[in-house]
DNA sequence: GAAATTACTGTAATCGATTACACAAATCTA
DNA sequence: TAGATTTGTGTAATCGATTACAGTAATTTC
């Protein structure tokens, strides 16, 4: 009934051992022909199936890989996921999937149950910065894990990551605004803790300066990556007595809500005000009044962690490799900024 | 250096065996409470953690489960996804996603690398429905591994599953337009091999017939679910001598291109033409004209189907469960369709 | 105080596959 | 043909944790 075939099953059936069933079926030379026909016909025959488990176990190695993300319904994420298993499933390798609702307590505790799962390596985009997580990290490297984190990344010596210039992003977003004509560029800032959102600050802000744009406070509000956080930003801004005419937001979901805002307040975009987001969310592109936003080749960045976390498990121990691989954002100008075109 | 606690360090290091730090670490009744804190304080001061492949393979249980689904990187599928996960992962199971890519062969591959990894219960959503997959899933059952299957199943008899009521949905959907006037509604289908489609297809008709409307064939296409079909299919329609006024499209990104295309040619939505998706894709809600959809609630699909597995699992073989779940579908009623109150 | 019970702990097998080592038979060398 | 080499298999240990069974010491019972 419920088929639990082993080589110990074929042997039996054989007449042999285990252990000439196993050379025989992992192409040992050491076996004759013919027991080797035999011992395959067998096989198919009785529809074994190898064990896994049995063979991570005496190996060492599970032919898993640990995703950890702040979570996988976002269309960044799910990209991601999709370039490492596309990259890593014709090697062999499984993806398990975890989430951390970036909530530090359970992104430790995923660390955790990874390690005990006995993966190959972990794979992550943290959600926040800490000691305590720095703790864990450092036992994943104890321990001899591969580890490489996507896009949001630990400074932590000895370890690789793939990440997108976000600093470049930044930069050619406020440029391109102001290129477009824009006067009075205001920043929707994420959450400073991540390097992520310093980042594209700083570009934006660098952008500023070199094109003899003074930097104003006022301009800059750290909203969340959400609808209504850029509604409320928009709010402030046109509140100022010396309200902007354009945004670049880190967020296309915040910017989103900014300019369904300025719409209300019946500013025209992008005649009167221009908005650039960031990531490229599928919307973004959909909308009537499509939205300028950077683009972060998400499958790109899996394809390419999935391609350093090989590396680092051929490179048998020798070296320490530590490689950080940083992507080149892309602008895609849409409606939302094409303020001289029109 | 690259730290490697077992059992058999503990009991080293206390000089007892590793069965009794096994016993102690597992709350064994009879074992003495001044050696269970013996072990207890060394495992932790030695940060032994338990290797989780060893335990597996002793007791055929991985603690994993597979989850089958066309693709990951769609709003639905990972919102199914989180909703496992979330089900799954206070009860300690890990979620391993594999990726099907629509096609058939991969779907086997992928059905017998679970299988292989000893995985406690397979989650599905069927790519193809061919006699060869039916082999394949006749194993998994024969196997005894518990399945279920979400959204898209196959009707095997013993397998549970998940779904919505499609024929419902499109049914509630073409109701909505016939209730808001449009007096010749068109159909977008998908591929009609897989059932969802069918149902919706059916769906859409039953609620013509039961208003009184005639079935036209030339009313239903069937397109892919992208935009650029969805725009093919606005094409042909509106050149049709008697062009529909109204679309049900079972898919919101077919919609979302018959939309651009209705409006390309200067018709007005919903004043002149209405569109009903599937799906409630996220940017459906977002667009300036936004879209009415068909919500599947994928997060509940996924915690359902979490559970109907935790059932089976827990339901010591004593008697085959087969349960047959069917969610309600919720229309969402937004701009494209809001004829009457503009 | 002898017998019976209880309380712990140790021994060894088990899950399934792999592999170093040993060994017999077959083939080759001189 | 004796000795060396090759070829193909078997034996048994290993990966790490669990557990049925056995056994010893301590405690209880009458």
């Amino acid at each position: 009934m419920s088929e639990k075939v082993t080589i110990y099953d074929i042997a039996k059936k054989l007449d042999i051992t285990a252990a000439t069933v196993s050379r025989a079926l992992n192409n040992n030379p050491k076996i004759s022909p013919a027991t080797r026909k035999l011992v395959l016909e067998a096989a198919a025959k009785m529809n074994y199936k190898q064990n896994k488990l049995a063979q991570a176990l005496r190996s060492g190695k599970s032919n898993n890989v640990g995703v950890i993300v702040p979570r996988i319904d976002s269309n960044f994420f799910a990209s991601v996921i999709r370039g490492i298993e596309e990259e890593l499933h014709p090697e062999g390798y499984h993806v398990i999937i975890c989430q951390t609702h970036e909530d530090e307590k359970r992104e430790i505790e995923n660390i955790n149950t990874l390690l005990n799962a006995q993966v190959d390596g972990i794979l992550m985009s943290i959600s926040n910065v800490s000691s305590e997580n720095e703790h864990v990290i450092k036992r994943v490297i104890a321990k001899n894990v591969p580890l490489v984190f996507f896009d949001r990344k630990m400074n932590v010596d000895g370890v690789s990551s793939v990440t997108i210039n976000d600093f470049e992003g930044g930069y050619i977003a406020t440029k391109h605004l102001i290129d477009q004509g824009c006067t009075a560029i205001a920043h929707l800032a994420g959450d400073q803790s991540l390097e992520i959102y310093q980042n594209r600050f700083q570009g934006y802000k660098q952008a500023l300066l070199d094109n003899g744009f003074p930097f104003k406070e006022e301009y800059v509000l750290r909203t969340k990556s959400n609808v209504d956080a850029g509604i409320d930003a928009a709010k402030k801004l046109l509140q100022l007595g010396n309200p902007p005419n354009a945004i670049f937001s880190s967020s296309d979901f915040a910017g989103l809500g900014a300019i369904q805002e300025i719409k209300e307040q019946g500013i025209k975009i992008p005649k009167e005000f221009c908005v650039v987001g960031f990531g490229n969310e599928p919307f973004t592109k959909f909308m009537e009044l499509s939205i300028s936003s950077v683009d972060q080749s998400p499958m790109e960045m899996g394809k390419m962690a999935a391609k350093v976390f090989l590396e680092q498990i051929n490179n048998t121990e020798q070296l320490k490799i530590e490689k950080k691989v940083v992507l080149v954002p892309e602008l895609l100008k849409r409606k939302s900024s094409n303020k001289l075109k029109l």
